[in-house]
DNA sequence: TCACTTGTTGAATGATCGCTCAAGAAAGAA
DNA sequence: TTCTTTCTTGAGCGATCATTCAACAAGTGA
């Protein structure tokens, strides 16, 4: 029961503004993307704007909550959640960021890990929300890897704090050696070689 | 033979502002760092700051190249050339990142790998400037790989750019991880383990 | 002593920043 | 038609940005 909506209705796609932004945002960081740059891209006044998405930060908020549900953000829970073993979940996940964090057709990287590095005070919480959604990941992947520890799919007395940690370094250091124009096929050695120290079984 | 300085002499010590400079340009990048805080932090006003170093462009370059002949940026190298075999150099440099980019007596992670990540297009020489260093070393580390090789410290058939991308990857994913607060305990058990895949002799 | 050189001071430059507002335009409701 | 609601437009807000300038201060050289 979806009322009509009253009023001047909106003359451009919400979703396609989203879109334009995510890539402005995702491509220069939250700062160096100007209200003009965000206007520009999306094809709407700033009062359009402002009316539609609230303030900087509420719309860069939406941008990240909407980038993660894409395939570009996704795809290591997925790969986690998926695979039967944590050794095939993290393979998975790693070969799949050497392809996805520098795939020609969006901005290099990841979002999450690239937009908010180098932040004035004035937008330290900006800064801390991905930090903290980026730790929040990590915290994820040591309780997998205690679950897969206590399936035995481990040798005992493995980490699951150090597995965790190598999957964050790994996936972050890939983030942004795809940012420095790194490709794929420089990147998958690189994983392969990481993924050779694994300690268990690979099944 | 120096001459004696004419005309009225500075009333501040030059490489003590240049250290408080690179501290702030450490802590926030490039472009968060405002000309504003750079003199509050120096003890100076604008026009001392222009003086005594050019712009706000030639000042982080002089901080860049300062910064790199300091231990925080030198480790590399001297683990690299000081090692008698490519894994020495390669393990003591990693160990040494986790220690150096979470010491909490500065900022956090490389100046070079964060000051100039998210940069408006006014500013695209200097994100250029800190990634072609950075570039530059990966190629560096692939040159000692290439010896290694040649020298059959690895299995033949190694992939020389493969272990410079493994290092480069490590290496800047720990400066991130240390930028999102992890500790040296958090990130060693990590590093221990990429250096647990290592295809060669240990020696 | 006086000219010359260099550094410091405080104010001010134009540009850009995020953001807002008054006026008008386009829809549904009465 | 007229009222109400929502959106768009274009102009403009104060704040902050990097940078500069004229006036003054503190040294050296003659």
């Amino acid at each position: 029961m979806t009322e009509t909506r009253r009023g001047r209705p909106r003359a451009f796609d919400r979703d396609a503004a989203l879109a334009a932004a995510t890539r402005m945002f995702w491509e220069r960081g939250y700062e160096a993307t100007s209200i003009g740059d965000l206007t520009e891209a999306m094809g709407i006044r700033p009062a359009s704007l402002y009316a539609a998405f609230g303030d900087k930060k509420t719309l860069f908020r939406e941008v990240v909550e909407s980038y993660q549900r894409t395939e570009w953000a996704d795809f290591v829970g997925r790969a986690l959640d998926e695979e039967a073993t944590l050794y095939r979940g993290l393979a998975r996940a790693l070969r799949a960021a050497a392809g996805i964090y520098t795939d020609p057709s969006h901005p290099a990287g990841c979002l999450v890990i690239r937009a908010a590095t180098n932040v004035a005070p004035r937008d330290a919480e900006i800064e801390a929300y991905l930090r903290d959604i980026r730790n929040a990941n990590v915290e994820a992947f040591a309780g997998r890897a205690r679950e897969a520890v206590r399936r035995g799919e481990l040798p005992d007395g493995t980490d699951p704090d150090a597995v965790a940690q190598l999957f964050a370094i790994t996936l972050q250091g890939l983030s942004q050696r795809a940012g420095d124009g790194a490709t794929a096929s420089d990147l998958l050695p690189g994983v392969e070689m990481i993924l050779a120290g694994w300690p268990g079984s690979r099944d």
